[in-house]
RNA sequence: GGAGGAAUGGCAGAGUGGUCGAAUGCGGCAGUCUUGAAAACUGUUGAGGGUCACACCUCCGGGGGUUCGAAUCCCUCUUCCUCCGCCA
């Protein structure tokens, strides 16, 4: 959520960074500024009558305290028309207020001036490459055939059990996720994230928090008897560890990483795009969350995304970073720089991991703020990347690692599996 | 599940109807002293709204109520603590 201070200072250049978006922002904006106004001119109206009737019942109490009880009497009759006038005004206020916030949850974050024009992933610019996709044999199977050929992955059993999206690993298959998250684990607190174990379903609260409600209450499941979410994130409950907090600069920098699996939704997703491991209802996750000083967010945000290439690099896998123009870029996110992972077999990229700055939007809602070296109140910045999701990940190390004999683990992550071959 | 107790500023912790946005301590910031630092001393320091700036308004876990007036009384919800029961 943008800052009202910053809409009305900047609405002109605001709305000038959403035309990236594709939006126009100007009809909202100029609809919130006139609400802000409304507002504002009925707060000042309740005060003033607030004003009045505390000062009326200063003098009520004076006059008690010193016996003149007729006279506190008298007075009091003249606060009872003001009590109604309170009553209007703050019912007044509230509706004000809440179609303030309403329109203030529809305005996205205002991309950063590095963000590329465009409508659709086509728009993406290509900021990396790691070098030669491998070249397979004309037999090459996707990963879905290769998990049914070497019994790793059964997607019908989880059908059976719950539904589709919902995968179930056997063997190998279930240990090479263990390895996988276990080595993403140990990789982030070398790197010096903390690692939390976390609560897999949040509240209401938590969930605006971050940014997933209002906008994308149906791509979480809702827990309606508890009124509680399951996390579509790890970035949800551990982002949300710090709301409501006032922090001191030598608090930053706050890193963290947590392994937890992801449900979603996934409403209107069908067809071979969403086949084998492409896209699931419930997946596993590290994800990696930063709080930091507004200035140091955007070395951070490099900072995560080498962190990333480093894992990748050691995983040999072949990938790209692309840097999210603003048609593709998330409701929440200034930047966003997304991994992706070539899937040979299927002759397209998949996305693995998604790293983004959402400067001040999820701290405005959070109220996560710091107090500054001038004593001042800042809201921090916070951002968050995935190191890394692993269906896709493991869907590019089977496709690219099959041989004839079977399909050959990344050196890195042998001790963690204790087996080299998948066969 | 039953019975009691509690929730106050960055933190700890007073405050049981009016001059309380709130004592005190710690922490933070500024200064004195010092070559520098520490200690000591002095001052300052909650958040949000509002204003050009003041004024002013709101906030003592959330919501509702009583009252001219609520941190303080009542109802309700949430969370935490103690005891009993049950249980991985």
């Amino acid at each position: 959520m943008l800052q009202l201070q910053t809409l009305r200072e900047d609405h002109e250049k605001i709305v000038v960074a959403l035309k990236k978006r594709n939006l126009d922002a100007a009809p909202i904006i100029a609809k919130i500024l006139e609400l802000d106004q409304q507002r504002r001119s009925i707060q000042a109206q309740l005060d003033n009558t607030l004003a009045e009737s505390n000062k009326l019942s200063k003098e009520i109490g004076m006059l008690f305290k010193s016996g003149k009880a007729s006279e506190a009497n008298q007075l009091k009759e003249k606060t009872s028309a003001l009590k109604e006038t309170t009553k209007q005004l703050g019912e007044h206020l509230n509706e004000s207020a809440v179609a303030l916030q309403e329109q203030l949850y529809l305005v996205p974050n205002i991309p950063h001036e590095s963000v590329p024009a465009g409508n659709s992933e086509e728009d993406n610019e290509e900021i990396f490459n790691a070098g030669q996709i491998p070249k397979l044999a004309d037999d090459a199977l996707p990963h879905w055939e290769l998990a049914k050929k070497y019994d790793i992955i059964d997607f019908e059993l989880g059908v059976k059990v719950t539904g589709a999206g919902f995968p179930v690993y056997k063997g190998k298959g279930a240990r090479l996720q263990r390895a996988l998250i276990a080595y993403f684990l140990d990789k982030n607190t070398e790197a010096g994230y903390t690692e939390v174990q976390l609560p897999l379903m949040v509240n209401e609260a938590s969930g605006y928090g971050t940014g997933q409600l209002p906008d994308k209450e149906g791509q979480m499941y809702h827990v309606q008897a508890d009124n509680l979410y399951l996390i579509p994130t790890a970035e949800v409950p551990i982002t949300n560890l710090h709301r409501d907090e006032m922090l001191s600069e030598s608090d930053f920098p706050i890193k963290y990483t947590g392994y937890t699996p992801c449900f979603r939704r996934e409403a209107g997703s069908y067809g071979a795009h969403v086949r084998g491991l492409n896209r699931l209802h419930q997946f596993d996750k590290v994800e990696i969350v930063r709080i930091e000083h507004p200035n140091h967010s955007y070395d951070a945000l490099d900072d995560m995304v080498q962190h990333v290439k480093k894992i990748l690099g050691e995983l040999k896998l072949p990938y790209r970073i692309l840097r999210l123009c603003g048609g593709d870029l998330g409701f929440t996110a200034a930047l966003t720089y997304d991994f992706e992972v070539f899937s040979t077999a299927q002759d397209r990229w998949l996305e693995i991991s998604s790293v983004s700055n959402f400067e001040t939007f999820q701290a405005n809602r959070l109220k996560l703020r710091f107090k500054n070296s001038d004593g001042k109140t800042q809201l921090a910045h916070t951002l968050n990347g995935s190191a890394l999701a692993l269906p896709r990940v493991l869907a590019g190390i089977l496709e690219n690692g099959q041989t004839d004999k079977g399909i050959k683990i990344p050196e890195v992550l042998i001790p963690y599996c204790g087996f080299d071959l998948i066969d």
